[in-house]
DNA sequence: GACACGATGGGCT
DNA sequence: GCCCATCGTGTCT
C-alpha cells in the first residue's frame, strides 16, 4: 500500500487541499478496511485565518501547529466528529478538513456504521465521513505514514476540481479554500458562493 | 464553576 | 428552507 509521505502535506494548506482531491483515504480497523476517493476538501490556515481553530492556539488546536501528515479529529455539535490532516511544516499551523469521499471499499461496513444503505449518504459531509470510517477522537494524532489511517499515492479525477468559499463558517471573513469535484458524492451547497463572479451559480475551475 | 456556541446533520414544512 | 438536538471546548468570572 503506497502512502502519501509527510512531505506531501508540508505545504500551504490550500495547495494541499487542492491536490488531495482525487486521492483515496484508507482506514484499517478491527472490523475491516474501508476506503473512499476524496472529492471535497477544505483548507484551514493559522493565525491569519479567523475561521480556523488555529487562529488562537489552544490545547485542542495545538496539534495544527505540529508536524504535517498527522490526523486531527475533533468533536462538535454534541454529536459529530470532523477529521483533518495537519499541513505545513512543524511550528506553522494549517490543516485540511476532509468533507466527503466517494465510497470505494468496505461499503457494507460503512453502511453498518451509518445505519443506512444509500451509498450517496455514506460519506457526504464531514460528520458522515467520520462515522462511516469509524473515526473518533481516539484517532486524533494518528500518523498517516505509519498508522491505520492513510492516503494513497494514486490520484483519479472524474472531472475538474472547482473551488468555492468554505461551508459553515463566517462568510464575512471567508476565503475560497473549499476544493471539490462536482458530482453525486460531494456535500455542501448546490450553488456555492465563489469569488469574483458576482454571485452564486458560477463556478471557478482550477488545476 | 458557569455559560455560550459550534468547520453538522436529520427531520419536518 | 427552517428547526434543533447535544456536549466538548474555550472564555470569562
Amino acid at each position: 500500500m503506497n502512502r502519501l509521505p509527510a512531505s506531501f502535506f508540508e505545504r500551504p494548506a490550500p495547495e494541499v487541499a487542492e491536490s488531495l482531491v482525487g486521492h483515496t483515504l484508507f482506514r484499517r480497523g478491527p472490523s475491516g478496511t474501508v476506503a473512499g476517493r476524496l472529492v471535497e476538501v477544505e483548507a484551514y490556515c493559522g493565525t491569519d485565518d479567523p475561521n480556523s481553530h488555529a487562529f488562537r492556539r489552544t490545547p485542542r488546536s495545538s496539534i495544527m501547529y505540529g508536524p504535517p501528515g498527522i490526523l486531527y479529529v475533533y468533536f462538535t455539535y454534541g454529536m459529530h466528529h470532523c477529521s483533518n490532516i495537519v499541513c505545513e511544516s512543524d511550528g506553522t499551523a494549517g490543516a485540511c478538513l476532509l468533507r466527503a469521499v466517494e465510497p470505494l471499499e468496505g461499503l457494507g461496513l460503512m453502511a453498518a456504521r451509518r445505519g443506512l444503505d444509500d451509498p450517496h449518504l455514506l460519506a457526504k459531509g464531514p460528520g458522515r465521513l467520520c462515522q462511516a470510517f469509524g473515526l473518533s477522537r481516539a484517532d486524533n494524532g494518528t500518523d498517516l505514514a505509519t498508522g491505520d489511517v492513510w492516503v494513497g499515492t494514486k490520484r483519479h479525477l472524474d472531472g475538474p476540481v472547482l473551488r468555492s468559499y468554505r461551508i459553515g463558517v463566517d462568510a464575512a471573513t471567508d476565503q475560497p479554500w473549499r476544493f471539490y469535484e462536482p458530482g453525486p458524492w460531494t456535500s455542501g451547497l448546490k450553488n456555492p458562493r465563489v469569488p469574483g463572479t458576482g454571485g452564486p451559480g458560477m463556478q471557478l475551475a482550477i488545476g
